[in-house]
DNA sequence: CTCATTTCTTAACTTAAGTGAACGGGTTAT
DNA sequence: ATAACCCGTTCACTTAAGTTAAGAAATGAG
């Protein structure tokens, strides 16, 4: 379980044993069931979350109404932007499936980074690299239909469209469930 | 001039005189006239951009149509994400107005981090803050509908409206020109 | 100033998403 | 075993966005 932390660390920096040994004495990994909410709305929080195994997804509670807008699984980081801005969230975090996560908080981030300048650098790199990649995931939303974004998703992500549930799939894709299970209807009959 | 990028700068990190002299010393700033193309598809570019003053907009043409995706104004910073992940660019930036900017490149800047580290810290957390923004956004993005979108903007802001073309506008809220011009209409219509 | 181009609007028609309701399959709890 | 619930699908209907086309208004270049 280390190896999966180690190796995405590697891909920003390269760490010595004794940082090794650092980071897993901080007792980060934590073994946690499909269901459970991490974050609720309202709540102040300074976590931040590692994926190693599973999937987690952020949702919003508008008009009574569950809208998911992100999904987040094997090797990726999510920081929620309350943790960053100091407000209290107006998101819930939630598990998908059971899950294994790294959890840190910002004050123990902020001691590595003094302790460790290199960990600066791979924050840096990292916040720089998961913003790009956000803009293009933007602008790829903005710039197709609700068809294209399903489509686009069965390329990227094919597992996604598997182990999570329609309907949030449906407000990750900006639309209605009904108006999801429609579209896949048609591009069934398309195809044949 | 040179004030409003210090004024930026001063929300992250604090500068002695001796560091703000090595910045100017660089000589950053440039200005531009309207309509300019400052980065074009397929381009490869190392440059960021900073408005001091007037607004660019990044764009991709997309089956031979300009889809609008961004605009940065007073205070807005840009590091396109083909520099980041150095690879040649899939969109457009120019000139919405004449333009006052600071324009950097990436070798100068990792001049910069390395003899101040204080700039490491700077641009740590601006790409935090900044994709905590784009990751706000696009979660609003996707939870409303076009109509939502088009008052939301004019409430966050409202300049835009005013000195972008409504094409540009339409795309930036993801709908055709066409469509946008009858939502306004809808609009009007009800307050009457 | 005038011509050409671009931008915005309007309209008629097509297509797809939103809405409300109903149904069946599956799971869970009692 | 059965009732309650959740989920995905389907249907009929409404609403809004896409498309194509035309024309008016504004802008820019010569």
């Amino acid at each position: 379980m280390k190896n999966i932390l180690f190796d995405f660390i590697s891909k920003y920096i390269s760490l010595t044993e004794d940082e090794k040994n650092a980071l897993i004495s901080l007792d980060l990994f934590r073994t946690v069931k499909k269901g459970t909410v991490l974050l609720k709305e309202g709540q102040h929080s300074n976590e931040s979350y590692f994926v190693l195994k599973g999937c987690i997804r952020t949702y919003y509670i508008i008009d009574g109404e569950e809208k998911t807008t992100a999904f987040y699984t094997e090797m990726d980081a999510l920081t929620p932007h309350s943790v960053i801005n100091k407000t209290p969230s107006d998101f819930f975090i939630s598990c998908v499936e059971d899950c294994i996560l790294s959890v840190s908080n910002s004050d123990m981030e902020a001691e590595v980074n003094s302790k460790f300048p290199k960990f600066e650098l791979m924050c840096r790199k990292l916040s720089e690299e998961l913003l790009a990649k956000e803009r293009i995931d933007f602008d790829e939303f903005k710039t197709s239909s609700p068809e294209e974004r399903y489509l686009n998703l069965l390329q990227k992500r094919p597992d996604l469209v598997q182990r999570v549930p329609q309907h949030q799939l449906a407000s990750y894709l900006g639309i209605k469930p009904q108006s999801l299970s429609r579209l896949r209807a048609r591009l069934l009959e398309k195809k044949s």
